[in-house]
DNA sequence: GATGAATGAGACTTCATTCAT
DNA sequence: GATGAATGAAGTCTCATTCAT
């Protein structure tokens, strides 16, 4: 993973398009990106770009197809962590992740409903595939679930609610983050808001509760 | 509330321009909203839409302006329904609103995105009015605290949290759901999201807990 | 004559719409001069200027009706001069005035040029009224056959050519330095170009030249 | 030199577009010259205009840089007449050379002044080259100074200020025909307006003169 | 495969002019 | 006579795309 994009740089000229995109679609959005600009942060001249591509927008959605693996690479590891250390310090550490990760991703990712057909496209292709970004919960529900053997998440919780509560929270503290502006953080001038975000969902708002019957630690 | 926009239909042309505005930004995007068809859609010609803004993009922020008093407004009612009913219906009742919320303005909001440019003006109006979309959550947190004052959620949770939980996994919900596309709904094919999202955050995941002390069940 | 016009500011909605138009003309350009900046000037509505002139064109046609006479005003007092003071005096204080004139008539009068149906229209108005620019020649020559009458001039000397080479020196060397720009001042840094002028046409360029039979200083 | 252009004409993509512009600026004028009628007489898209030029201003500057030269080119061949024929034969050609290319010239150059943008590029590449309107002055003074030497023109004549007066006369002679238009001609309707002006120029105004002691035509 | 000058449709924007008040 | 919001034709300029080299 370089400075400029969440993949490693590509080799070949449609590969080194694509990442160009990325920088330039980063750098001055989907509605100022033009193939102009597109093939010289390539090195490649304008033309080169439709012996690749069909069009632009298949160059944008080739970028766009690039960034949920990537993103669920960094997660798919979780679920090796079930049963060490805490069920708290592994899902912080998710949340911490998930924070840096929606940073550099949600600028891109929502720039897809500028352009229905750009959406279109990418839906079309996640068809083919039978991907979709809910594939970036899977590890999450697969380490809860995990957990839940282990005896140290509740056995009757949902993982796939828990997941989205989870990773919704750290999607809209970017999203809102991103709105705002660099200068006002809400909330994330907190000590550390994956932490607390944490530690919410793991306590609940109920204020009592029966015993957990499951809960190994009340066996004796 | 009509059918193509969040908010009453205004009188005038600036109200027209900015509701045509809404209505083209919707169906065609950002990256395919033209002057010609706005000024169309809004009846008037197109000069006309610089006589009430300085350029098509002052009109797109105005359009983003409108959202988000008009998401408040909506949830800015839930305070008035600590302790009535239960935690749990008013919260559900809740997710189900802001499920209902994001699906309209996500696509809107998120293509903000699409130019640095727009953004860049929306986060100025935004400094200028002290606003902000975090804004959202303070009812929320404030019908927290206030339940949390009666006794019905715990007293050492942590209300700006949940808020964003909650609201987060709405958000997170809906942009999956607007990804994919209509045909597959990952997870909201559930019965109840709303409900399944509300139960799992007020039972919380830890498998046991001590009793809380505040807690006035336990009071004898 | 004020600070920003050759001609007294008029009065009535007519006579302050020339007087804004000169000021715009002046400032922007008749390339740039807009009816709206027009009318804000006059402190009128735009609407206004169509009660008063047929179109923009006929009011930037009556912006240079304004300026020939305002200019034969000036020089027109010339021929009272004939046998006062001296004809290098006479015709050396003609020339500062035409130079400053020059200043401020050549960029207004110069663009006549840029548009080809309002020197059209602005020929069929001096038809009309019998004037042409040449009239501002009219008091120079009328004061040259004067003073050839009382012998400080050359009695084979042609009044018109004079009066062309010498009004004509002042407008080139304002147009070139006009053009140049504020910062270089071709010629113009000499101690008194208009002094210069004057000595070389009367002093001509021939280097010996039989007696003139008519210098009355010659008589004896 | 062809019937349109004071230039020959040019080769390549961007040598028509600046030859079509002044065929353009010079029928419509500035003010009504449209970047789609030159592209049409450049016998190319109007895009390809963009690929030249800047902007529409910029290509009207390049045409505006031709004329100057071209002027240069013509009365830059004088001085090698110095000692031949007559100075007055010398300096009636030149003002008859200076009559034919003002009217070719002037109305372009001075729609210079109807726009000030144009203007300033005009002058910022003037400063950049050193150059200036005034340079076509030089060969005429070059030209005097050289009959000077020779004897053929007054020793304390001043070159600049003789130069100024007999191309300013041509300048305004022209400038007063444009503006008067092709059926009234003031003073060009005498015989030779130029030998008339280089007459007077070479006699001058001045009843009688002192002998000139430098003159050699009157060394015994 | 690569190039990049040329294309031309169409975007945004301006501005002289009109007309109901 | 005055207004100024509305008009819409026409302008400048952009940019995805093509194609001869």
């Amino acid at each position: 993973m370089n400075e400029h994009s969440l993949t490693s740089p590509a080799s070949g000229t449609r590969g080194q398009l694509v990442d160009a995109a990325e920088r330039v679609l980063r750098s001055k959005g989907l509605a100022r990106a033009t193939t102009k600009e597109i093939a010289r942060e390539a090195g490649c001249a304008e033309g080169t770009l439709y012996l690749h591509f069909a069009d632009k927008l298949d160059l944008v959605r080739a970028v766009h197809e690039k960034l949920l693996p990537a993103f669920i690479e960094v997660v798919s590891h979780l679920p090796e962590r079930a049963g060490t250390r805490t069920v708290e310090a592994n899902l912080t550490e998710l949340a911490g992740s998930a924070l840096r990760l929606y940073r550099d991703m949600l600028p891109l990712g929502s720039s897809l409903f500028a352009d229905p057909e750009l959406l279109r496209r990418f839906r079309a292709r996640l068809a083919d595939q039978g991907a979709g970004p809910h594939r970036a919960w899977e590890p999450v529900v697969a380490y809860l679930r995990a957990e839940q053997a282990l005896g140290r998440v509740r056995a009757d919780a949902d993982p796939a609610a828990a997941a989205l509560l989870l990773l919704g929270a750290c999607e809209q503290l970017t999203f809102v983050e991103l709105m705002t502006g660099p200068e006002t953080l809400p909330f994330r001038d907190r000590p550390d808001p994956a932490a607390e975000l944490v530690a919410t969902l793991l306590a609940g708002l109920s204020p009592a509760r029966p015993p957990d019957p499951t809960d190994p630690e009340r066996r004796p």
